[in-house]
DNA sequence: CGGTATCCCTGAAGATACTG
DNA sequence: CAGTATCTTCAGGGATACCG
């Protein structure tokens, strides 16, 4: 994506997910997306990015299975762009972000957005899991490397 | 970091993240770091990057607050490079990345490392859950943008 | 070993104009 | 509105040489 060689060889898989969308822009894309962007013109506006950028990144997104280009549900002729399943299973990647920036890239008297329970209106938080429940953190854990 | 403009003003705590530590050496960095990697020699062994290339992002990253830079424990004059308190936060986001690509990324029989916790081999989790503790999805999440 | 100093090159990003 | 087509610029990145 940038001068750098392809991950997608990587046998680890944090790896391979930033070679999809570890550039800044699909990101920061996808982040609009699940805050209900849909059309071009929109992501546009919200990002400032260049149009041709722009149109190239959606279309490598759209190709990457990450967004999809589905009809608008207005009935005219134009097209919206969507998360797949495959897009928003990058969900909690976007939190996780949040909950990093939240904790430590804000002034204590800075304000922010929140990611909240629609329902409810109760803050959402994240957090690392055995299988049988129990939260844990990453002195506890392990990398088993494939064997080459 | 590219070029483009800096989010640091902006008012979701996402994009600030990837302000920090949105550029593709730096996670990849900081990945080796929770692998339990510490030396210059290390990191680029393992991550095949040109030197001055590394030290700048590791330069970055201790100024950061993601990385410091201590004496090594084996008592010579060498330094390490250590995760910070700050950097250790970045956990979660380190494995939704692995978890994200686990599940989208490589083949169904192809291999790839695990993470799990050290005491028991259990894989590791993670999910987006409500302060009182349900898992959600970004359906049922709404972001609450700051008045401007 | 653990970097710093240079040089160069590529390609990502921007601006702008154009099209259906 | 939703893009595509060009052109240009500039900084990120690789290679290499050098240093304590």
């Amino acid at each position: 994506m940038v001068g750098r060689k392809s991950l997608k060889g990587d046998y680890c898989p944090s790896a391979r997910s930033l070679d999809v969308i570890g550039d800044w822009w699909s990101l920061l894309i996808v982040r609009d997306a699940f805050d209900g962007l849909t059309r071009f013109g929109e992501f546009q506006k919200s990002l400032g990015i260049a149009k041709n950028i722009l149109s190239e990144r959606l279309r490598t997104l759209v190709s990457r299975g990450i967004l999809e280009l589905v009809p608008a549900e207005d009935g005219g002729s134009r097209m919206q762009y969507r998360l797949t399943e495959m897009g928003r299973d990058l969900f909690p990647v976007m939190v996780a972000l949040r909950q990093f920036g939240e904790r430590h890239l804000f002034e204590p008297d800075e304000r922010h957005s929140q990611l909240v329970e629609r329902e409810t209106g109760l803050p959402v938080r994240l957090d690392v899991r055995t299988q049988d429940g129990r939260s844990i953190g990453a002195e506890d854990t392990v990398i088993l490397k494939v064997p080459e």
